[in-house]
RNA sequence: GGCCCGUUCGUCUAGGGGUUAGGACACGUCCCUUUCACGGAUGAAACACGGGUUCGAUUCCCGUACGGGCUACCA
């Protein structure tokens, strides 16, 4: 047990699209695994053919290869030892572990029908109990402890459809060890006898998770918190199966709650409060309602895998010290179980941004250049590389995303066709009109085209004309363009370079001159 | 309802029997920048409550409250 080879398993069912929580649950398993040298496997818990989800398990795929968290064994990412892995691939083998089960009198056959248990239950509420299926009830029901032998064999074998159910002991104390939260000790009264085969031939989860994680030599459980309730049933499947000495380990992770309120965070939170709940934009069937149901991605959002990442490693857990800037590989080498917290996080979409945009500012301008130039593609913008390279340098101080560099600086790459009315309003007149054309020749005769020696004409033609520079430094900035703010002015001329500093500002002065004419008059 | 898990600034969290309870996001103020942003400085902001244990509890224990999860032939 000590000297296993660490391996752990990311197991959704292709139910819908993996969703930020799941991508969190898979993250944490990459990191245990790599941190220990150990395997990260990923398996495709199919059990239920009713809420199947077409193209599911390849988004799961897919994000996890956005994400930068690749297993080393299963759906999508090559066999290892112990394929397949898919449940319902795997679905020959889950059988004989329940009948096995049945034969060592630890599960029994079940024939009741759902009418039947729905029945039983009203009773039991009616009661005023809130037992289902256990050790008392199952006195009064349809299985192999309270039908003959021959009854059983012939309902067998009369093809009538049956369940095997565990028999949960009727007090006895059961213990699980969480890493991350201690013992949590449960008495099995408080148990049912939870359906470990499903009438369809296929294994319900309890049963096919147990095999599953035996038959692949899983070493540690690191799953969701929903899944602690259930974790005494799964103590009690490795025990009677034999299995308990390599039972793995298991670390139930705090929920992702939702950013405002209480609960957990839902695909609802997202629309409602603008904010990707996935990983990945897409199209899925909704079980519920069998309508295709659209969804957006941090992806498509214009988010960075590595901040997508570390924005998520931080919901639940902690570095002891206050960096909160890692690299993949620096979480690999910080992670541990231990510092997960035990309370679910709210998850906040404002510091998200943040994590962005310090990715962003960790790019080069070339790097960034490489994502800008497809948003200017689809804009029908053609520049050359070195002046996109440029824009990238002046714009990414002031962005969060790539796809914010478009709307705060299209201006870069067309030039001007209105110019901010409030500062033409409060600075535009005769002088400083005078001023602009002035400038505009002045640049015309600077040699060395740079930031530091515009900047210098500039103020040089300012004196000249006995303007104090800041009377006149928006006014200039509107008309080269058309806005208030932006990059550093002189920046901008240096990129744009002579020819087109000297255009836009000649072309100002005509509109702008034109535009205070047509208001004059009217 | 029952069972289980949880509770440090608005949020993510560090800490842990004696601390001015630390950092980050967001927010306020100031500086830098003749703009915006970045950056810097600074401010406001938390140990859910009640009992124990203890010389001393935010930290340990027990209750209460509140929140969450589970309670299917779903995972």
């Amino acid at each position: 047990m000590e000297n296993r080879r660490v391996r752990v398993r990311f197991a959704p069912s292709p139910t819908g699209p993996l969703h930020m929580g799941g991508v969190r649950t898979a993250l944490y398993n990459y990191l245990f695994a790599k941190k220990h040298g150990g395997d990260f496997i990923l398996r495709v818990e199919d059990t239920d053919q009713e809420r199947f989800v077409p193209g599911a398990e390849q988004y799961i795929v897919e994000a996890l290869k956005w994400c930068g968290i690749e297993p080393n064994e299963g759906i999508g990412f090559g066999d290892g030892p112990y394929a397949p892995y898919r449940q319902s691939d795997r679905k020959p083998m889950y059988r004989q572990y329940a009948e096995q089960l049945v034969k060592d009198g630890y599960a029994y056959y079940a024939f009741d029908t759902s009418a039947e248990l729905d029945e039983m239950r009203k009773r039991m509420e009616a009661m005023g109990s809130n037992s289902s299926y256990n050790a008392v009830t199952r006195q009064n029901m349809k299985n192999s402890l309270t039908l003959s032998e021959d009854e059983v064999t012939k309902r067998i074998e009369n093809q009538e459809p049956y369940v095997i159910r565990i028999k949960i002991p009727r007090n006895e104390e059961v213990r699980v060890k969480d890493i991350i939260r201690g013992w949590v000790i449960v008495n099995s009264s408080q148990l049912d006898d939870k359906v470990l085969f499903k009438s369809d031939g296929m294994p319900t989860y309890h049963m096919a998770n147990i095999v599953d994680d035996y038959t692949m030599k899983i070493t540690h459980v690191i799953r969701g918190e929903e899944w602690l309730p259930s974790a005494p049933l799964h103590v009690l499947l490795y025990r009677y199966l034999g299995w308990e000495s390599v039972m793995p380990e298991f670390a139930h992770l705090p929920l992702l709650l939702r950013p405002d309120g209480n609960g957990k965070l839902s695909k609802r939170d997202g629309d409602r409060l603008g904010f990707p709940v996935f990983p990945l934009s897409g199209e899925l069937l909704d079980t519920k309602t069998q309508q295709p149901e659209s969804f957006t991605g941090y992806r498509e959002k214009g988010y960075f895998p590595e901040a997508f990442i570390n924005m998520i490693a931080l919901l639940g857990w902690h570095s002891s010290g206050n960096q909160e800037l890692f690299t993949l590989q620096e979480l690999i080498q910080e992670f541990s179980l231990e510092r997960v917290s035990k309370s679910g996080a709210k998850f906040d979409p404002e510091k998200t941004k943040w994590f962005n945009q310090q990715y962003l500012r960790k790019k080069t301008d070339e790097e960034l250049a490489e994502l800008f130039i497809p948003v200017l593609k689809e804009k029908g913008i053609s520049a050359e590389k070195p002046f996109i390279t440029g824009v990238c340098r002046l714009l990414k101080e002031k962005a969060n995303f790539v796809s914010e560099f478009w709307e705060q600086g299209s201006y870069l790459f067309v030039a001007p066709t209105s110019y901010d009315a409030e500062v033409i309003k409060k600075r535009y007149n005769e002088q400083t009109a005078n001023f602009i054309k002035e400038v505009s020749e002045a640049l015309k005769n600077t040699e060395i085209f740079t930031a530091v020696e515009t900047e210098k004409t500039f103020k040089a033609s300012a004196e000249k004309m006995g303007i104090g520079a800041g009377q006149v430094m928006q006014l200039f900035r509107v008309c080269i363009s058309g806005v208030g703010g932006g990059p550093v002015l002189f920046e901008m001329l240096e990129l744009f370079g002579k020819e087109e500093t000297v255009r836009r500002l000649e072309q100002a002065v005509i509109s702008i001159g034109n535009g205070q004419q047509r208001t004059a008059n009217s």
